[in-house]
DNA sequence: GTCCGATGTGGACGATGTTTAGATAGCACT
DNA sequence: AGTGCTATCTAAACATCGTCCACATCGGAC
């Protein structure tokens, strides 16, 4: 009630518990993994007592969700970079999953928390779906802007859902050994995620390439 | 001290615990999810002590990674059956993608499990990627059968693995709640898979026409 | 029948998520 | 100033988990 516009983040005795914790999870993530992502290790971390997290979360799911927005919004900022540097709104659906990718092969750790969190409550993030702003909708416009009619309106919503599964699907696999000979004869992992792409009907109709 | 449905008293000695195990754990899953999957919680649906289990598995990876072996047997028959029963070549990738879903959507902690034990070792198990057998090359002989040039090995290679990776990215997203207006739209979840594989490049372009 | 190794049990250890009771520190109001 | 109020943090405890230990027990080879 009292400091609404300042958020509900402004803790007295550690400056700002919240925010700390939230950095001090990603910390050990980079560095030990998901598995070792414990709360008790996230508080060691930010150097407070295991207890101390309860005040400021739920519960680890809730440190687990906030955790996992700050991926989304790093995600959606990849995204957005990607379609602004693209040459042309037929490369730019290519840019957009090969950008994707990258992300989640740079920030894997980050990435499995981020869908783990996701596929436990069946529900993608809402800043994923916005209608007038999200990746989701990104992807849509460059799916119209590439050639897809605007006006069937289901069909885009097919197209666009269908890009970002094999998007996702591929970002999951990606990592996988069996698939480095495959990127060794394209010539480096990028060029993979690339013709891979190309195997996948991103871009509606027309070929891009 | 009857335990689920082992049927009467068991010898002190029991007959296959490995395999009663595994069967435990198929039943904690489906009933509790896979966040209720622990080494204890089978132990005790076996009707054993905690410690017995390590006599047939080194830890608990070991466990899993027995019940995601049978996850992947299950997924391959499914596949075989898909394959088996397709009216026509052509029809044959679309029926192998939305069976490969339907068994994700019908067995969704067993699918996880599999996923994850994969992710941790960065490798998906051989019998999925065998040259003779198993549903890598279920896919790919498809491919091949859906007039796919065989000659062209590294093209055939990355159209398996495109469609493989688009199966699974929608088989992860399919649960989310995002899609249900989607499903409703198309007539029915199936109806929303072969909508969705129609966007994605699964059947070879005939690049020689 | 005796022995031995494979298979079971119970108890213990450290780590985890979570809750509780109590300590501490900043703010509001006299 | 002082007095509360409340948010924040700590310490201790609990149940559960994975794992290991010493020991019990069974089954088969001799």
């Amino acid at each position: 009630m009292r400091h609404s516009q300042t958020a509900e983040a402004r803790p007295y005795h550690h400056g700002d518990l919240r925010r700390a914790l939230i950095d001090a999870a990603r910390r050990v993530l980079e560095a030990e993994g998901p598995s070792a992502l414990s709360l008790r290790a996230v508080a060691r971390e930010a150097g407070v007592s295991p207890a101390a997290p309860y005040h400021h979360f739920k519960d680890k799911g809730e440190l687990m969700d906030a955790v996992a927005h700050e991926g989304w919004d790093l995600l959606d900022a990849a995204l957005a970079a990607a379609k602004a540097a693209a040459s042309s709104s037929q490369a730019a659906m290519n840019e957009l999953g090969v950008a994707y990718v990258c992300f989640a092969r740079q920030n894997p750790a980050l990435y499995r928390v981020m869908y783990d969190t996701a596929r436990d409550r069946e529900d993608l993030p809402d800043k994923m779906r916005g209608d007038e702003e999200g990746a989701y909708c990104k992807v849509r416009d460059t799916l119209v802007e590439a050639g897809a009619n605007p006006a069937d309106t289901l069909d885009i919503e097919l197209a666009t859902t269908a890009a970002w599964c094999s998007a996702h699907g591929l970002a999951e696999m990606a990592g996988f050994t069996q698939f480095d000979h495959l990127k060794v004869a394209c010539g480096g992992e990028i060029a993979f995620f690339r013709a891979i792409f190309q195997h996948m009907g991103l871009v509606p109709k027309h070929r891009a390439d």
